[in-house]
DNA sequence: TTCCGACAGTGGGGTCGCAAT
DNA sequence: ATTGCGACCCCACTATCGGAA
């Protein structure tokens, strides 16, 4: 089951607040022993040896949760990534003790022989705190107190993704996405400079596949910040490539990013707004999304980081 | 008639492994 | 030895279509 971006609900009654956890969403398999599925149903148990420790469990059970790092109390993705895809044991021995993960439960989908489905969302929360999964690297994650707007606020301030809303009285719907979980996230945006394009492929290939964007660093150079490709309607997508073939040109205007192939450089003198999710720790957009032009010079952009 | 959900298709950053160069 | 690409992880979004409301 997966959540619906959305925003808040207007009445906090009958919704359970939790934090959005960025991570890897895995279903645990606990019996005499632990098997990790990840969401595209890959078997990514061998990944994570810190976890082994759910099992054995009598009856067994099913739980979904989210693989988590955590650097400063906050959950890191980039953290995770160097673990995600490495196959060498004794990589993963050693990443396991550098980088260790919690998992974080929020849901119980089966116990014994007995499948929750159908149940409610609360009925299924109050059969996971009984059977009482707690230990060093897994728990339960926490049903937030208080209103929903002040509990997205604080998630803000703590610089957390966001919240999921959950409706106390939903069914697990396996595989859907479903209004019944509501992300709301604590989008960032900023305002970026267009200094090139690459064109599109497929249905996009007469026309551009991503913006390149940047913005002035303190000393006024401009820097590559990264590429978006996605928040255009055909219409915008049309409407820039207009406007950036006017001001194509042969070198790059920015001081980085001129190893990336198959640019069309342009001029710096569109200005665009990007909402995105975090700066990595390259210092590009991570998600980024077009949300349109802004009627104002390159020399009035100043960047949000 | 309108709206919602599901799907396909496009794009992003990052990492690893393997094939092609 | 280097480069490119696909496969996974995370993701946002547009456009379309059929069925529910």
């Amino acid at each position: 089951m997966l959540a619906a971006p959305g925003t808040l609900p207007s009445d906090d009654t009958g919704w359970s607040y939790e934090v959005k956890y960025d991570g890897i969403r895995a279903a645990a398999y606990v019996s005499d022993t632990l098997r990790l599925i990840s969401r595209n149903g890959n078997d990514i148990t061998a990944a994570w040896p810190e976890l082994a420790g759910l099992a054995p469990a009598d009856p067994p059970f099913v739980v979904d949760g989210e693989i988590v790092a955590f650097v400063d109390g906050r959950p890191s993705f980039e953290a995770l990534q160097p673990r995600m895809h490495q196959r060498n044991r004794r990589a993963i021995t050693a990443l396991a003790a550098t980088t260790p993960v919690t998992f974080v439960i929020f849901d119980l989908l089966h116990i014994g022989d007995r499948p929750l489905v159908d149940l409610s969302y609360l009925q299924r929360r109050e059969l996971l705190e009984r059977i009482g999964v707690q230990g060093s690297h897994w728990r339960v994650s926490p049903r937030l107190a208080g209103a929903g707007a002040d509990l997205l606020e604080m998630s803000r301030q703590l610089g957390l993704e966001g919240l999921v809303a959950k409706r106390l009285d939903g069914r697990y719907l396996p595989g859907r996405r479903s209004p019944l979980w509501t992300k709301v996230k604590n989008a960032l945006s900023t305002e970026v400079i267009v200094v090139g394009w690459r064109p599109g492929t497929g249905n996009r290939s007469r026309t551009i596949g991503s913006l390149l964007v940047a913005v002035p660093d303190p000393a006024g150079r401009l820097v590559w910040v990264g590429n978006v490709g996605t928040g255009f309607t055909r219409l915008a997508l049309a409407d820039l490539h207009i406007k950036l073939t006017a001001l194509q040109r042969d070198t790059p205007p920015v001081v980085n990013g001129t190893g990336i192939t198959g640019v069309v450089w342009t001029a710096a003198e569109l200005v665009g707004e990007v909402s995105f999710t975090e700066w990595t720790r390259e210092g590009i957009l991570r998600h980024p999304v077009w949300r349109g032009l802004r009627d104002i010079t390159p020399a009035q952009v100043t960047p949000r980081l």
